[in-house]
DNA sequence: CAGGACGGTCTGCTGACCAGACCGGATTGA
DNA sequence: TCAATCCGGTCTGGTCAGCAGACCGTCCTG
């Protein structure tokens, strides 16, 4: 494992975890892929950020099992396999802490159960369930605390209208 | 805030939640935190990090609110504060999804709500109470999945017996 | 068959992380 | 009383990772 990446002797499963997912724009580029992204290009529109590092981000993903690269009409794409998906929970958890510390105005977005209609808790369970469902039975819509300036592109358009968590962005 | 550890552009709670606690090895020492470490010294020690970005670490999380340093008997302690300890949840969800894909001999460490003597479900919750426990109110163990070869000094040796989270590790 | 979109790699630079030296204040022991 | 040690850091020089932007081969399309 390339330096710095590392955390050694650590007999810990968050330890380990980090070593997976803990370089800088690993867990964005998740959250993206649970938002239906799947092309390098549409990660890197809008993400902001450098070629080289995603392109190594994404491999890493792959080579540790949390995405599949699948070839979709002469395109790579990059989607979600069983180990990334189960990563949800920790990451609607972060999710929630930071809206709590820096979104005074509520949540920048609201997931409700798909099934029922009802609003998560902020523990991701549906309180009219009483379970916790699993991110593909999730609708995603903005919350009060959303940007009052959004940014424009295409993509983020289509990010904001509600929508059915892991559908691709792309038909 | 430092180059480097910023995602401009993201209206995202999980983007700002990594801006507080993404960087490497703050996710450690909050674990740490937890774990009833609060000395400078101890920190270094269980994690064998650099002092020069321990001291960084801390005095960030300390400046975003989510450490209180305080001084006992002479000595430096940091201590979680209310925003700090909010982020169990998302601590243990990333642990228990890190035992998961890491740790096929079963959880590294077990989590038991105190109260009830229950252990906790992979969503945090006690199969007792029907609920959620908070931190203060677990109790952790070593689980199937620990080292066999486990680190010797004072500090990890104290850890690895059962233990009320969030209680000092000195007296 | 020219042009562009796509999915990358390469390059030179800058800043973050590292080990280890150093340091001042407080406590302890002789 | 004074030296030694512990504690909680800061400083330094070297290395590595992330950055913007240039470049490049392949595929599709008009």
């Amino acid at each position: 494992m390339a330096l710095g990446t590392d955390y050694a002797n650590q007999d810990c499963s968050l330890a380990k975890a980090l070593e997976l997912v803990g370089e800088r724009w690993t867990l964005l580029i998740l959250r993206d892929c649970f938002f239906g992204v799947r092309r390098f290009s549409d990660f890197l529109t809008h993400l902001d950020m450098s070629k080289a590092v995603l392109s190594q981000r994404l491999s890493r993903l792959v080579e540790s099992g949390l995405l599949e690269r699948a070839r979709s009409g002469g395109r790579e794409e990059y989607v979600l396999t069983e180990s990334g998906r189960a990563l949800w929970p920790a990451l609607y958890a972060l999710t929630q802490w930071g809206d709590a510390q820096t979104s005074p105005g509520g949540p920048r977005r609201i997931f409700a159960h798909a099934q029922c209609g009802t609003d998560l808790v902020v523990t991701g369970s549906c309180p009219a369930c009483g379970r916790v469902p699993p991110p593909e039975e999730l609708e995603m819509r903005p919350g009060p605390g959303s940007s009052a300036q959004p940014r424009a592109h295409p993509m983020s358009v289509a990010l904001r209208s509600p929508r059915r968590v892991l559908e691709p962005l792309r038909p």
